[in-house]
DNA sequence: CTGTTAGCGCATTCAG
DNA sequence: CTGAATGCGCTAACAG
């Protein structure tokens, strides 16, 4: 634990001891289904029949049964029934490893929100795992697996040879990646967009706009998304017959300090170009800062295009024109197709593609 | 579920049935105490207390059941384990009802990032809650707790009279709360900053730089952190002598949208102020936003000092001056608060107070 | 130091 | 349509 000390032992409360919470307390000793049972004379698994509203049990009896759950407050006990049903609804949310800076990007915590959503609706539960490093992920996959703590696995994130990809395969445990998986791409399932497309149009946007010199600036050049957003960048420009210099292809950081280096090269060279197609909204986000820092202007100087549409680039200035790649959407599908691939283990693999938007805003103007 | 059917039937892909695979399944179906007892030649009792490591056994016949355990590949099941422990080692995160909204803001993705880090390394697990509504939420935590799906509760906000809170209060059921309890203050355990003496500090701060006409933007006025941030800035001001102007203090919300609002507001007063409290970088960042597009430039019109500190004050132009509330550390201390409190239910409540860290950038002027 | 027994709370045969 | 019996995988007395 990387905890340092602060707790002010002065601001310590001694909360009084209540009397009637004793007796909630013993009351609360856990009311089981033999209780309820003996509540409503009739045997236990009877009650577990109206549990799992079994047709076979009289209207009358269920009637019976559950008035006396209410009035006991019984609740059935979520690890007794998972340890027989060998299930136990909930799924793992795996995040790229070093999570403090990957939970940065406004794009998990609304992946998050698509996965819970149907998570939810499906009355399934999330259990997320944040290891700093890729080991400690590796570990707490281990332990989903393993202890059957989970009934399948998210991961949101992609990696070359990756050792939690590799075990989920060799355990053939249900899994589905959010982007596309580096290998086995036909038995693995995975929600993506088709990038290169994407990363096609947008380009063409610019061109469009009379734009001659375009510079791409993408992360880490190991991301299948940087990869095909920038191939489809190169197919546009090529297709345009325009230049295609690798001195105008930049990867950085996806954070802040990326953009600071990459706004130096660029305003380093003899030839700069006038579009920037930027592989994420919070690179851009970086680049407009320092940009704007060396006297810059956006999009008088530089039309800026990306990728993402997090709430931010709506509040940056200028607002950024970005493709909207529908990450609710993201969330929301592969937590659906999960759900389906734990309850039917031959579903065959699937490619599921969420069609992209283009959102025109303020930061690319004609040339 | 609000999905927008999208899927590319065209692009599922059919996986080959790989022969291999049927018969690791077949092998797969759960290796149990009992197989390791058998293997090692010693009950299943010893196999269980080799596995928590208990000293009355022999190193020899542990290191002989260990192999065991590998040779088969045996993991304890964690449904049977928690039925027996009447644990689960697993803690709930409720995030703020409308999980859309809250997730927006970094501040939360840092706390979870504190929490997830104490409970890796207390090897616990952790649940995430992100209910869209008030209601949902509400369904969420009593899953969670009358399911025994967890031993405690994480609660990432404070509501006036909130239903959760006083569900779990009534079902004495253990849980935290990260920022200030709106009543039982001193039955809750909670982790908070100083937010008062915060406010105070960084309104004296501008003061400091010579500013007199200082107003204060806060987020929705029901909320602890802005009653106290405001109290703080009111303080400041008065020990000062300066004005104290009801025009002044506006109430926005957290989002965007506030940011325009606010800054109209602001413009349309006939004295201006020159410092600027807000209490939110991400408030911030709209105000900034509509202030220059309005054709002011900060610091020079207007000084602006805001709090939380996540990583955007940096990338933002001007970099925020900002108190830091080490959101990291609220999540940790949190966490393990909790985590003690389920190991020892007689825990007292406590009062955990972070202390803050003023972070002097680039927003303030002397006027 | 280790084995035997019992039981956690529930679902599911199999009888009736 | 309902009850009795059995077992999920594990831990915890209680004996040896």
């Amino acid at each position: 634990m990387k905890i340092v000390g602060s707790i002010c032992q002065n601001n310590v409360i001694i909360s009084e001891e209540k009397q009637h919470k004793q007796e909630k307390q013993r009351v609360k000793t856990m009311v089981t289904i033999k209780d309820v049972a003996k509540a409503s004379g009739v045997s236990p698994s009877t009650v577990s029949r109206v549990i799992a509203d079994n047709p076979r049990i009289t209207e009358d009896t269920k009637k019976k049964v559950r008035k006396a759950m209410k009035k006991l407050g019984y609740h059935p006990n979520v690890s007794a029934r998972n340890l027989v049903a060998k299930s136990t609804k909930a799924i793992g949310v795996i995040m790229p490893s070093p999570a403090n800076t990957a939970l940065q990007n406004p794009f998990f915590p609304e992946v998050l929100r698509g996965i819970s959503s149907v998570i939810h609706d499906e009355r399934y539960s999330m259990s997320l795992s944040t290891g700093e490093t890729e080991e400690e992920i590796y570990q707490e996959v281990q332990r989903m697996v393993y202890g059957s703590y989970v009934d399948g696995v998210i991961l949101l994130y992609s990696r070359i040879n990756d050792r939690v990809t590799n075990f989920l395969l060799e355990n053939d445990f249900p899994f589905v990646i959010v982007g596309k998986p580096y290998d086995h791409e036909t038995e693995i399932t995975h929600v993506d967009n088709d990038n290169f497309k994407a990363g096609k149009e947008i380009t063409n946007y610019l061109i469009g706009k009379g734009h001659e010199r375009i510079a791409f600036i993408g992360g880490s050049s190991e991301l299948f998304v940087t990869m095909d957003r920038e191939a489809g960048y190169n197919t546009a420009l090529q297709e345009a017959g325009l230049i295609n210099l690798d001195a105008y292809k930049i990867h950085t950081e996806f954070l802040k300090s990326g953009g600071r280096e990459a706004v130096e090269y660029l305003l380093s060279l003899e030839t700069r170009p006038t579009g920037l197609v930027v592989s994420d909204d919070l690179i851009s986000l970086g680049i407009l800062s320092r940009l704007e820092e060396s006297g810059f202007r956006v999009p008088q100087d530089f039309s800026l295009v990306s990728f993402n549409n997090v709430y931010l680039s709506e509040i940056t200035r200028p607002a950024l024109t970005t493709v909207d790649v529908k990450i609710y959407e993201l969330g929301a599908q592969s937590a659906k197709a999960l759900i389906e691939k734990t309850q039917n283990k031959d579903e065959p693999a699937k490619r599921i593609m969420i069609p992209h938007k283009m959102v025109y805003r303020d930061s690319v103007s004609e040339v």
